[in-house]
DNA sequence: GAAACGGATTGATCTTTATCAAGCGCGATA
DNA sequence: TATCGCGCTTGATAAAGATCAATCCGTTTC
């Protein structure tokens, strides 16, 4: 077997600063596994037993509770994730699906937790990789308490916009139904949402979105770095 | 100046495992403060320069947008605060302002990464206590995204009733509007759902609260550990 | 190419929650 | 003890969002 077979994750944030031996030890059990669109491949209760890397496809999380279900997260290449429940050894506490067809890379917990006791370096890069997924929960739950539901929309589509690089459109990259959880909505209001942004520059067609004036959404949607950035 | 000026503090989880001479670089440049009720400590946006510890009283964390507010958390002694955002070197993304006489430690951010760069135990520290902070924000935001506001409250109470003995009733521990907000509802609402819970085992009189029937609520509330653990 | 399927949309209606406006209750103050 | 102030409650109304039902439409399937 190869000895490069995880090159592609060497230069994550979490791994780019340890040294050989211990990124040797933490993929030394871990493995590839491809799963097909629309499988669970987490269910929110169990055991951490992996930290999961996308090494391609698309992952959903997402949590229900009593008949109710809601997206939490979209994950692309290369983020990982249940890396708190991994080194907490708790239970996960969301599920993930695949959206799309994915390979997924998995590291036992139990080899993320003995790396993390012995290279200082690696314990310093889930620091940073902690921090930041707690000021993005952070920032969402502001989302869904501080907006209303065209508001967050509009956001979405600000912020998606200057991700694609500003070019007046961009392409959803999930179902509208996914991102009307996603953004605590229904299918129906946003629906109804995106009609309400066609008064402030928002045009539709189908998974394409034509922004005809960034400006006059901008006004709109008010985006602040403490929500959004 | 006495050494053992910070004695309180050495035994939180986050600096129980350090060394005493990393305890020492990080007291060195700290210091107590003592603020009045109802005074703002921290804007959201501005630089996170000190790491806050709760000594004694209460805090609110809140955030604000657009002619909006709304109360994110409550901390009592010894919580932490801040802590990501001191990490990172990032502007806090909250603000936090006494709910009552309060008393609060200040290290310097500075001192914190310093330490964190060449202490390993203190890195391991910051990771569980990160950790717990982004379970606990997800939990939160699972309560948002899937329950009713009626819900919310009623697994408010439960779960407040337990940490409190189950001794049949409880103190709440900050005025009903700052409640409200931090359920994400309005004074109003908060009222009559209260109204409501008394078809499920529950009464009201002021910040008192009566739990006549804990089956009875709990049947309603349907506690999970993966919201309210 | 026709049919079937499933997500998206639209309309009608209902529920939940917010808003506005009085009043109430209780503790603080004089 | 009277009164003031403030938060809480209650009622009426409005807005936001959810639900139910029907239809549309693009894609898949045969």
């Amino acid at each position: 077997m190869p000895t490069d077979r995880f090159q592609e994750i060497r230069s994550l944030p979490l791994f780019a600063g340890i040294s050989d031996d211990s990124f040797a030890a933490l993929t030394r059990g871990a493995y590839v596994q491809n799963f097909p669109p629309h499988v669970e491949m987490i269910t929110e209760g169990d055991p951490a037993d992996f930290l999961h890397i996308v090494a391609s496809g698309r992952i959903e999380l997402y949590s229900s509770w009593d008949r109710n279900e809601s997206s939490i997260a979209f994950l692309k290449p290369y983020d990982t994730f249940i890396l708190a429940a991994t080194i907490k050894d708790r239970p996960y506490l969301m599920s993930a699906r695949t959206v799309e067809k994915s390979r997924i890379i998995l590291i036992p917990s139990e080899d993320i937790r003995t790396v993390f006791e012995r290279d200082s370096d690696f314990a310093k890069a889930i620091v940073g990789e902690l921090a930041i997924c707690y000021r993005g929960a952070i920032k969402q739950m502001k989302n869904i308490k501080l907006r209303s539901s065209a508001e967050r929309l509009a956001n979405y589509v600000a912020k998606h916009h200057r991700r694609a690089g500003s070019t007046g459109s961009f392409q959803l990259p999930v179902e509208k139904r996914k991102l009307a959880s996603f953004l605590s909505m229904t299918p129906e209001n946003l629906s109804r949402a995106f009609a309400a942004l066609r008064s402030h520059g928002v045009e539709v067609s189908g998974s394409l979105i034509l922004i005809k004036d960034p400006e006059k959404l901008d006004a709109y949607a008010k985006p602040n770095s403490l929500i959004d950035g």
